[in-house]
DNA sequence: AATGAATGAGGATTCATTCAT
DNA sequence: TATGAATGAATCCTCATTCAT
């Protein structure tokens, strides 16, 4: 038997550790493939310990989403306040740089609404939504000061780059068996490397809602 | 027992028929909640006669998909034929309402990389990544002229359309017991309109592809 | 690889072969220590072969005990039609013998409402209870004729006689620990033969019944 | 944490609130959904303290089922005792009431052979028999007493009465699923009022038991 | 070519009970 | 005496796939 986490700040940090054992477990094997008797076996804990922190094995990856996410929202705060301006492209690679140092976040990302958000506690969903909702609302603020964007397409600009990420994340990393396929010549074409392309496809986003600025402030976005 | 298709047409037939079934039920139910007996049912066939025109479930759906995507790049092909030319905004419009009108191939495209890619032949991944690629390279000639872009930017445009595809459709259609929550006004921020966040991102990505051609020509892409 | 059960007569026939080996391994172990999988093995199919016969668990003890009842049923019509009338006692006995030959029945009688009725289909739930009234309505008649009691009375009498087996038998068959105990002589008092005590009970239940017939006519039943 | 019960007065005191909790819990809920959890919950306790009272979760219901018997057999008594004669049907329909307003009592007899009696330890299940022992002995010559029943027979008859309410019980409160089906007319034979059907056939029971010593006292018992 | 009965691996979840503090 | 975190056994059911006819 492990140690028992009696107080308040041993059970957040059992919980913590059972979320980083999580989150490093992705990185070897898919959600899919990944069975709650095998966490708990990493995490040194009985299945039914795992299930006294969370309710389904859904709300237990949603929360290393969270983590994962609140992790990345603040990293790139901080990256983000070192220059007080941005360029479309000096902004598109410092997203693209900090998330694809962090797979874990980005292998989740595409599993929120396929998977992860099919097997919630209310209780658990709505704080999940909250907390991304806050976390958009600062993000996007901070966005719109370094980019000189205008109130609204900070967040907005956040949503187009989770959207974007979801998409090339799966262009980019295909299992294993296509894998190999794409690396034939005649398909190159198929070929995407996320971290670049995503920096691109920002820096064109960033582009194509700053242009109005100095071009044509006619192209007015409806809310 | 159903009619034995003898010639190949009838055949060919069939196959069209079970992927036009497929196509249906996936209106009804999720991919992960339809099951092969089901679809047999619908399609007024026995299990083990799927199996003789599809080798797996994946399969199965990967060619619905093909069927769909094919429709749809040929649609597409004769919407924007009907002008030469088009601007970033008309442009977006239309791909954004061709997409919406197939709610099936919107559901299906964000399962590829996740599902359904994880359980072909060899044959039928490669069948189908080519098909991908000869649709992606017509299909981006045929964007580069009307959007007059540069070579090569008509397919990357494509690919990014794609991928904004897959995230907006994650975010606009969430689970149902989600899509209760998020209709709180405390969450409006996160409620997405796919069609119509979807002209608006490819809008701003095509005016940020577009950009250079008028301003600053310095911001090479690299492949 | 069992062989399969193609026509509609060899399906019944394993059907049947089911609810046999079911029954039998109620001799062995009781009902809630028996597994799917147990009694899969000792049909020699494989678990999910069950459920194509079977709903879930209960179902299957449900049929089990269907078949059980309208054997009983049948033996016992036979069995009073021998002779045209009968004292309460000869009846009383008979019904106890029979019983006490049907072991499985006698054991599945208690669990109807504690565990069977618990996770049936509609469909099923229905068809029990009509086989049920059936058998009770035309049984019951059949009482009515043998001791000449009058009309409702037939039934009223099997549901008592239900209620008898039921409660006897589980003061009859205590837990092999609980039996050990009533070995005590002090305890002889709590020991139970169920075979003698049903006849006896139903002797006495049948001539309270009766006895208005001869004596006072006014103890009238309501309904 | 809950106060200490630091002397014996204090420990059965607690003891006998927890079996207070025990069956009221028990209207809410049936037996095998009621957790040890909810149940410790229900009494301000942790779940470990409820295992310093009682070994199992079946000896907690156990407790409870005798304290249950021993006040019915304790009201019967006086109920019995205001008047120093019963005919069968006044003694059927006092028996009846008092049951009908035991909700628990009447909920935990079928279990006791089913579920209670299956994990005990033997202390406890010893206490438990002699318990019911003397009571029925004791109860058994009042029903003597008042019925004019043989020796022996009080006892006898109480036990009947034990298996009728059993067994009615069961037929008298399906799960609701059945409850519902049984709402059918054509299924009205298969209704059953506990209440009143204990009763009569309590009534039959006494009838049948006491008919001897008018008419035929040839139909003697057997032990 | 069509059938559909048989397969059987596969996994989340519950909860009575224990025991270190 | 009280706690409640940890345990881990225990089991039903699903469903894609196969294959004998």
């Amino acid at each position: 038997m492990s140690v028992r986490a009696r107080k308040p700040e041993a059970k957040a940090a059992r919980r913590e550790a059972i979320l980083a054992v999580a989150a490093g477990a992705l990185r070897r094997r898919e959600y899919a493939q990944l069975t709650m008797a095998e966490l708990a076996e990493a995490c040194g804990l009985a299945k039914g310990t795992l299930y006294l922190y969370f309710g389904t094995k859904e709300e237990l990856f949603l929360a290393t989403l969270e983590r994962e996410l609140a992790q990345w929202f603040d990293d790139l705060g901080s990256e983000l306040l070192r220059g007080d301006r941005h360029s479309a492209r000096s902004f598109a690679t410092t997203v693209a740089h900090s998330l694809a140092a962090r797979p874990t976040l980005v292998e989740l990302l595409p599993l929120l609404h396929t998977v992860l958000e099919h097997n919630l506690g209310e209780a658990t969903a709505l704080g999940f939504k909250r907390m991304l909702r806050d976390k958009l609302l600062a993000g996007g603020r901070l966005v719109e000061t370094v980019l000189q964007l205008r109130e609204g397409d900070g967040a907005r600009l956040l949503l187009r780059a989770h959207a974007l990420v979801v998409g090339l994340r799966q262009l980019a990393d295909p299992p294993p068996q296509i894998r190999g396929l794409l690396e034939r010549d005649e398909l190159s074409l198929l070929r995407v490397d996320f971290e670049h392309e995503l920096a691109e496809s920002l820096a064109a986003m960033v582009a194509g809602m700053t242009r109005h600025l100095r071009a044509a402030p006619s192209a007015s976005d409806r809310t």
